[in-house]
DNA sequence: CTAGCTATCCAAAGCGCTTTGAGTATTGTG
DNA sequence: CACAATACTCAAAGCGCTTTGGATAGCTAG
């Protein structure tokens, strides 16, 4: 069914209908009704090409995930898409995926403007200085970042949490334990959350009178193995950390398995802390098997102290601030940063060493 | 740039250019050359929605994400989309998500096919007898299935692991190193996958003589907190089993975490046995952190001995098989089936008690 | 009673592409 | 040399929608 036979149906034009369905207000609610029934009825549905076509609009986003080594299409992606990708259907507009190079990604952003493919874009894993923000601008693609670049000039929207404030306030609850000597596991330094979780940490040992080591600092994509490896290579320096601060919920899994084949027990031989981004596979399902209630510790839920901010939220508000800037009225540039909680688990404890 | 300024341009009437650009036989060597080079120069690059709305084709490919408590964008989901996409991006092809609750997947298959919105589906996680398969086939949509349905009737496309298989060859080498009791954690009774795992479990026991026990057999969502649970049941049972199957390395994550929790080594006192969808975030990263080499053990890597299939080749293929058959001459229907490699890792051993 | 509004509705153009049905050179054949 | 076949090329229609620029009818005001 398409408008053409629609409003033939109705004994309408084509201009009327249209009208009608979208809210114009020089037709009668009398018609309005009338279309809308038969509309419905019909279960007419608008070709999105058409519309796009005839409008220069597009209600699809685009989002480019990075093939390389390392694989970004990691538990923190998936899960802010997952949140993104849930106010996209709210609003009617669809997610758009398109893998790429990270060396292509330029590439990417010119093939969705030439070809008008997506309205908007969502860029990830934003780096210091990144160049995307200045090609998308020169390109006029609405977007948003989820982070930031380190430039906190306000001249493109961002959600990111505070990732100073986030390390500095768990190096600070370390240090109040009495840890003199914290293992820093952190993500790839060229990466501005992972910088400026550093900076808060540097900031909170300084403060502290403590001298940061980067004996015990560790730098890599936020994956399983390498909190373990790190964890192991922290357990061999010269002089032992006594508290581990991982800037993933995986780093701390990682470490967790280093530290029990050790025989080591977070949180009382050592401590452990860790971002927790509320990764939704690690999370109480609530259901549980056939056997058993499950509203128990969870990996993540309870079990790590941590600083916590759902990345699947994230994900939701980004998508919801991008939608109301493409379709909002308000030429605001959207900027909103928000502060991780810190959860007090069974990973830490006093210094004991 | 469009077709027309750059047949403008070209002197060449928008026919002979899309013909040219198209590879159509009707165009000289001569001209088409031409026509690619000034296409090249000017950065032309055609509409997708003129074409679309030209053609009838779109070259993009839909997937639905269920948004329940059940949330299916977990890793192996992610894992999957990132070798699907890639897989669609080499042939410039692009990836539709959309969100829904799993009541409302209909409507969105019906969506798809009245707006035109994607040219295929590919169906996720399906149940036995699942009614999607009939639906995509009424509404005459494209589809590729990852996974079965249990119906093996040759009516439809699929990809899938041998998981009936899999499991019947983990229980016999569990068997084979002198384990009686082996607990089951397993995933959703009602997915194929699951079922098909338990039946393949259960054959091997009772070629072994053996008879299944519902108290050390579960069924959840695979989960971490899923593996711990389940398995500090099993620690709890009556006549405490040797050995521990898993759906998924995430389940064995939690079952290692529980059994280190009550000092029990994984390999030694106890053996544990996975299925392993080559997860990349636990995946040896290859590159390490500034100060460590790392081509160790990997969580999933090399310790837990498993029956390994790689999820993220399996939505690499499913690309390329969806994508051949809406472009193919081809009328076959695909149906592919894997079969998973055992693994023998560090997790399992003779039974001790 | 009629000009002037307002409230409704419509025909047609246009978005950027593909494709049908022809038209014009160019070449080969008897 | 005439005619048919071949090789190129093109104008125009159409995909399904939005939107511009009227047109028509019903009312109010002068």
């Amino acid at each position: 069914m398409n408008l053409k036979e629609l409003s033939a149906q109705l004994g309408l034009s084509q201009t009327t209908v249209s009208r009608a369905l979208n809210g114009f207000p020089e037709v009668s609610e009398k018609t309005r009704k009338r279309v809308e029934a038969a509309a419905r009825a019909a279960k007419y549905r608008p070709s999105p090409s058409a519309a796009h076509l005839a409008t220069g609009k597009t209600r699809v986003i685009g989002h480019v995930i990075p093939t390389t080594q390392h694989r970004m299409i990691n538990p923190h992606f998936s899960d802010f898409l997952a949140g993104a990708s849930e106010a996209y259907a709210e609003a009617g507009y669809d997610m758009l995926l398109r893998a790429a190079e990270v060396e292509n990604e330029a590439a990417v952003y010119e093939d969705f403007v030439e070809r008008k493919r997506v309205g908007a874009v969502v860029v990830h894993g934003p780096k210091l200085g990144d160049h995307r923000i200045e090609l998308l601008k020169s390109l006029r693609m609405p977007f948003i970042v989820h982070g930031r670049t380190g430039e906190e000039d306000g001249s493109y929207p961002w959600l990111d949490v505070n990732n100073h404030g986030a390390f500095e306030t768990a190096t600070d609850y370390l240090i109040g334990l009495g840890h003199r000597r914290i293992a820093l596991i952190n993500g790839l330094d060229e990466m501005t959350f992972a910088a400026q979780r550093k900076e808060g940490y540097y900031h909170a040992l300084e403060r502290a009178g403590l001298e940061p080591d980067p004996a015990i600092m560790f730098s890599a994509d936020m994956v399983e193995p390498y909190g373990y490896e790190a964890t192991l290579e922290v357990l061999a320096a010269p002089r032992k950390p006594t508290a581990i601060l991982c800037a993933s919920v995986l780093c701390a899994m990682g470490s967790v398995r280093a530290l029990s084949e050790k025989g080591l027990r977070p949180g009382q031989d050592i401590s452990v802390m860790t971002f927790d981004d509320v990764l939704s596979f690690l999370q109480p399902t609530g259901h549980g098997p056939v056997n058993s209630d499950f509203m128990g510790s969870a990996f993540s839920g309870s079990a790590f102290t941590s600083m916590r901010s759902s990345i699947y939220d994230a994900g939701r508000r980004v998508g919801e601030i991008l939608i109301n800037s493409i379709e909002g009225t308000t030429n605001i540039i959207e900027q909103e940063e928000w502060t991780a909680e810190l959860i007090e688990g069974r990973t830490t404890g006093p210094a004991t060493s």
